[in-house]
DNA sequence: CGTTTATGGATACTGCTACTATCCATCACA
DNA sequence: TGTGATGGATAGTAGCAGTATCCATAAACG
C-alpha cells in the first residue's frame, strides 16, 4: 500500500499522514527505495486509531503519541502499560482550589475509595483531578451533586468490571492492551454522549410544556 | 470589590480577568468613574465557574461563553436553555466513518433509544457523536465494547435521574439551570476520574503480579 | 499635597497546537 | 519519455488562551 492508498482508505489527507509520520505517531513504512515506502494493514489500523482519538475523543496529538508508545512497549507488564496510558491521559494540573477546600475534598475522596475497597496509588493522576473537581463543586455551591459520589462510583465500578471481563477474552496481550485503551478513551466519549441524551430526554419529560 | 481583590479571591491573574471581560465571559463591573469599576459576589461566582469549566473540564473559552449566554437567557424555557448548553458543548463534527459503518451504527443507536424509551430529537448533536463513536468502535474491531451500550445507557439513565431530581430542589430557576449545567460538565470530569480509578484498581487486582 | 500604586481600556505580542503548503530529487508506470 | 506520485525537508498558517505594554486617571499613603 502506498501513502496515497493509505490516505484514501482512512480518509486522511496525505500531508496529515506525513505529519503523523514525522511526529512518530505512525511507524515508518518499509522503504523499497530511497523515495518509495509501502504501508500495510497495521498502518491503516493505527491511523484509524489515531483519528478516532484525535477527532472523536479530542485527545491532543502529543498525548496520543504517549499512549501509542505505551501500547507498543509490550516488554512492560499490562498493568503498567495501562498506568502509562492513564498518565498520558490526565494532565498534571496545578491546584486551583483553596487549601481547605482541597483538604476536605481529599478526605471525602479517600473515604470513598476505602468504602469501595479500591486499591489506588496515591500518586494516580486521576485522584488529583477527582479531588480538585469535588473541591470545585463545593466551592461552586453544588454540594448536592457531591453527595452522589457514591452512586457514581458504584455505577462506574459496575460497568468497568464488565468491560474488563469482556476485554479479557482478547487472544493476545497486544490486543488486550489496545482494547483497554480504546475502551477507556472512546468509552468515555460514549458515556458522555449517552449522558447528554439521557439528560435531554429526562429534561424534556420534566420541564417541557406539552 | 476592585479587580485586584477579585483576582486574589479567585486566584486568577488580573490580565486574565481583563481578557474574560473583553471576551464577554464576565459581565462588566459597575463603573463609578471612567477608570474605576467595582465587582461583586456575582462576579466572583461567575469567575470561579469559568475557571472550573476552562481548567478542570477543559472546555474552550468560546464554548464557555455560549454556555454562559445560555444560562443568562432566562427568558427562554429551561429545557431550551439546557438544549443550548448541550449544543455549545458538542462540536458539530464532520463525519469520519464510512457510510455503511455509520448507517449500521445509527440503526443500533436508534434501537437503543427506542428500547429505553428516550425522547431525543434527531438533531441532537450528542446523537451524531454517539453514532460516530459506535461506528468507530466497530471499525476498530471493538464490537464487544459496543455490546455494552445497553449497560452504559441503563447506568447513565439511573444517575441522571438522581441528578435531575436532586437539582430540582433548587429554589430559583436561575440556580436550577446553573446546577444542571455544572452537573453536566463537572459531573463528566467526576465520572471520568472515577472511571480511571476504578480501572486502575480492577486492573491492579487482575493483572498485577503479587 | 505630592508620590507611589492600582485601574480601565486599548493594542500588540507570545507560545503552543495541528496541521498545510511548497520544494525537490527520485521513482513508477503508461 | 514524460506525467504523476512519493519521501523528506523546511516553511507557513490559523486558531487559541492568554501576557505584556502603554496611557491617562484615580486611590492610598506618608
Amino acid at each position: 500500500m502506498r501513502i496515497g492508498e493509505l490516505s484514501r482508505a482512512a480518509g486522511v489527507p496525505v500531508p496529515t499522514i506525513k505529519y503523523y509520520l514525522r511526529e512518530g505517531l505512525l511507524p515508518q513504512g518499509e522503504l523499497s527505495s530511497p523515495n518509495q515506502a509501502s504501508y500495510d494493514e497495521a498502518h491503516l489500523r493505527r491511523l484509524r486509531l489515531i483519528r478516532a482519538l484525535v477527532e472523536l475523543a479530542q485527545v491532543p496529538v502529543a498525548q496520543v503519541k504517549e499512549i501509542l508508545v505505551a501500547l507498543d512497549s509490550d516488554a512492560v507488564p499490562l498493568h503498567e502499560q495501562i498506568g502509562r496510558a492513564h498518565r498520558a491521559l490526565t494532565p498534571t494540573r496545578k491546584p486551583a482550589a483553596t487549601d481547605e477546600a482541597r483538604t476536605a475534598a481529599a478526605a471525602q475522596v479517600t473515604d470513598l475509595i476505602a468504602r469501595r475497597g479500591w486499591s489506588v496509588e496515591s500518586t494516580a493522576p486521576a485522584l488529583a483531578t477527582l479531588i480538585e473537581t469535588v473541591a470545585a463543586l463545593r466551592t461552586l455551591g453544588q454540594d448536592n451533586l457531591v453527595s452522589f459520589l457514591d452512586a457514581y462510583a458504584e455505577a462506574v465500578e459496575g460497568f468497568t468490571e464488565l468491560e474488563i471481563a469482556a476485554v479479557s477474552t482478547n487472544p493476545t496481550r497486544d490486543q488486550l492492551a489496545e482494547s483497554v485503551v480504546i475502551g477507556t478513551i472512546l468509552g468515555e466519549t460514549l458515556i458522555s454522549s449517552l449522558r447528554l441524551l439521557a439528560q435531554e430526554s429526562i429534561s424534556a419529560k420534566r420541564w417541557q410544556q406539552p
